[in-house]
DNA sequence: GTCTATAGTGCGATAGAC
DNA sequence: GTCTATCGCACTATAGAC
């Protein structure tokens, strides 16, 4: 795997930063590609070498956020007598996440409302997202530690669930090292799946 | 309260009516006024005698959806020893609602992440949709069948629920008289909620 | 790879007749 | 209230020099 020179990656990566920022801070339509470059200091025609059109930038800053997440997330071997605190440690580790990456989890909601992007291609990256939650799931219903309801409901409802905590902990920064809140965001969490 | 002309009124409701379609299929930014009014049957300037602009479109489209769901719940005199059965009719209530207008709840989404809109006029109309919510989880905290989280983190997760299993069954439109599922999400959402 | 300059397009909103 | 016609603007993407 050769590496790009940081000249090169350097300006890229400058655009998506920047794209980031103003797709946050004003929506994805109203954000033009003339004001990504001139926030990332570069020239308007060079949004265009490194990205065929805003919507290859879009989808380009989707996947890259996806991936990063997905580092984020750290599996285990599932043991079934501990398997209510390895979920906890997962569920945490996504909320600590979505929390200090704001921007990032904010963009990924747009996404999801943007319809110049197929739905084809935003179930893929999404589905590579959450990959780990399956596992777990099918794990505790074969322990009977979790309940039996249809996986893809349980899929959907805890994507659900983890969008809402942490909003809410965005919107309300002082509770983020809050142990009440956080063991109740758990606590429904666990609650809505176990037996 | 003077009932206007059917005539005076066809028109702009057509307008709402096209609106709600053309944005629902195409986004809302991607939409164009010009687009609307053919859609409607109406001359392009018609659009902006009724509305001053198109934001003001978008606004009055979704006050008039939020408020068409809002009819759509019937609240009860709460009763400690069947608030769960009370608790389940207002859930299927507003899931059926969701499922049948399934384009009304997809728009809603829309808004949710549309930035020409100021985010308090969206907090208000939304405030004034779930007022019911509210409420009930007080009603049974203080009867001790319902967990004492933090009322807002509690009805960010109703609603977060709300949405991922209304679009579930909007996705899989076999399964919305299915019992199973229908009992699976609720109980997943009481589940979260008791003690 | 990066720049400047601009082509080409489509949009929101207005003016004014009926 | 509804129509036709159009203005002015901002945007995506390209062309071509360096």
């Amino acid at each position: 795997m050769k590496t790009q020179t940081p000249a090169r990656t350097n300006k890229k990566q400058q655009l998506l930063d920047s794209a980031l920022t103003l797709f946050v801070n004003q929506g994805i339509d109203a954000t033009s590609t003339a004001s990504i470059a001139k926030h990332a200091g570069v020239a308007n025609g060079t949004l265009f070498h490194h990205f065929p059109s805003k919507e290859a930038l879009v989808l380009a800053l989707y996947k890259s956020i996806k991936q990063d997440f997905a580092l984020q997330i750290k599996p285990f071997q599932l043991e079934a007598n501990q398997l209510k605190q390895q979920a906890k440690q997962v569920w945490d580790q996504a909320i600590e996440w979505a929390v200090i990456n704001a921007d990032k989890q904010q963009f990924c909601l747009q996404v999801s409302q943007y319809h110049q992007l197929s739905s084809q291609v935003k179930a893929q990256v999404l589905a590579e997202e959450f990959g780990y939650l399956p596992l777990l799931i099918d794990f505790g219903q074969r322990h009977n530690i979790i309940a039996n309801y249809p996986l893809q409901l349980m899929v959907d409802n805890a994507h659900g669930q983890f969008i809402s905590s942490s909003m809410y902990l965005t919107n309300h920064p002082e509770l983020v090292q809050d142990t009440l809140h956080r063991e109740a965001i758990f606590e429904m969490f666990w609650k809505a799946f176990s037996l």
